[in-house]
DNA sequence: AAATTTTACAACCGCTTCTTA
DNA sequence: CTAAGAAGCGGTTGTAAAATT
C-alpha cells in the first residue's frame, strides 16, 4: 500500500520501510533517544533522511500507538475537534492518546470527513444552485420527486442554532452507522446529485432519485 | 473470472515555526 | 535583531487491497 523502496540521486533510501530498518531505528533510540533527528540515521545506520526517520517513529513506530479500530468516542472526538480547530491535526491529536496527527489526518479523508458540518457552506451554495435551478426551469414542488424544500427538510437534521452544539442534537454513530444511505451525501452531495438529475426529473414527472 | 474503479493509508514534499548562536 | 539549521505541520501522492462492474 506504499511506495517500493527506491534510492534517490543522494544516495538515500525513500519509500516504505524493511522490518530491518524498523528493528534499527526502534534500537537506536531505545538506546540513544532522538534529540537529533538530523543525525540520527548517520548513528543509527541508517541511509534514511532524518525526517524519514521522525516521520517513521511518530508515526508508526513510537510505543503505545494505536492502530486502527477506532471507537465511537474517538470518532466523535474527531468530529467536534475539527469543528472547533479545523485541520489542526496535531492539535486535534495531542487529545487523542495514542494515535498520531498522520493517522487522524488519513481517517478523516477516508471516513469522517463527509459528514463534517464544516461541509456545511458548499451544502448550502448546492442547496441555492438548486433552487436556481428549479426557479429557471419553473420547477413545481413535487412529492415524488428532489425539490428545495425537501433539501430544506433534510438540511435541519444537520442545521443548528448558533448558539445550540451539534453534538448535543447529533445522535451518535449507530452500530449500522457506515452501512446506513446517508441522505446528506446520498441526496444533496454535487458527487452523488449532479445536475443531470434536474433534466431527468423535469423530464419525467414520476422520475424518482 | 477479468478488468476497472474506489478506498485506505504510509510516506513524501514543501512550507512554516521554533531554537540557537 | 538576524540568519541558519532543525523540527513540526499539513497537503498531496503512490499503490496495494477491496469493491464493483
Amino acid at each position: 500500500m506504499v511506495r517500493a523502496p527506491y534510492f534517490d540521486e543522494n544516495g538515500t533510501k525513500k519509500g516504505a520501510w524493511s522490518e530491518e530498518e524498523d528493528q534499527m531505528l526502534i534500537a537506536h533510540i531505545q538506546r540513544h533517544g532522538h534529540a537529533n533527528w538530523r543525525q540520527l540515521p548517520k548513528v543509527a545506520g541508517l541511509t534514511r533522511c532524518g525526517k524519514s526517520c521522525r516521520l517513521r517513529w511518530m508515526n508508526y513506530l513510537r510505543p503505545n500507538l494505536k492502530r486502527g479500530n477506532y471507537t465511537q468516542n474517538e470518532e466523535e472526538m474527531i468530529m467536534e475537534l475539527h469543528t472547533k480547530h479545523g485541520n489542526k491535526w496535531s492539535l486535534i491529536a495531542e487529545s487523542l492518546p495514542g494515535r498520531s496527527d498522520n493517522e487522524i489526518k488519513n481517517y478523516w479523508h477516508s471516513h469522517l470527513k463527509k459528514f463534517s458540518r464544516r461541509n456545511e457552506t458548499k451544502l448550502t451554495q448546492e442547496i441555492e444552485m438548486t433552487k436556481t435551478l428549479e426557479s429557471s426551469f419553473s420547477i413545481k414542488a413535487n412529492s415524488s420527486s428532489i425539490s428545495s424544500s425537501h433539501v430544506e427538510s433534510n438540511m435541519d437534521l444537520y442545521r443548528i442554532e448558533d448558539d445550540v452544539h451539534f453534538w448535543e442534537t447529533w445522535d451518535g454513530f449507530s452500530n449500522n452507522f457506515w452501512t446506513e444511505p446517508f441522505v446528506y451525501d446520498n441526496t444533496f452531495s454535487q458527487d452523488y446529485f449532479p445536475i443531470s438529475y434536474c433534466a431527468l426529473e423535469l423530464e419525467d414527472p414520476y422520475f424518482i432519485c
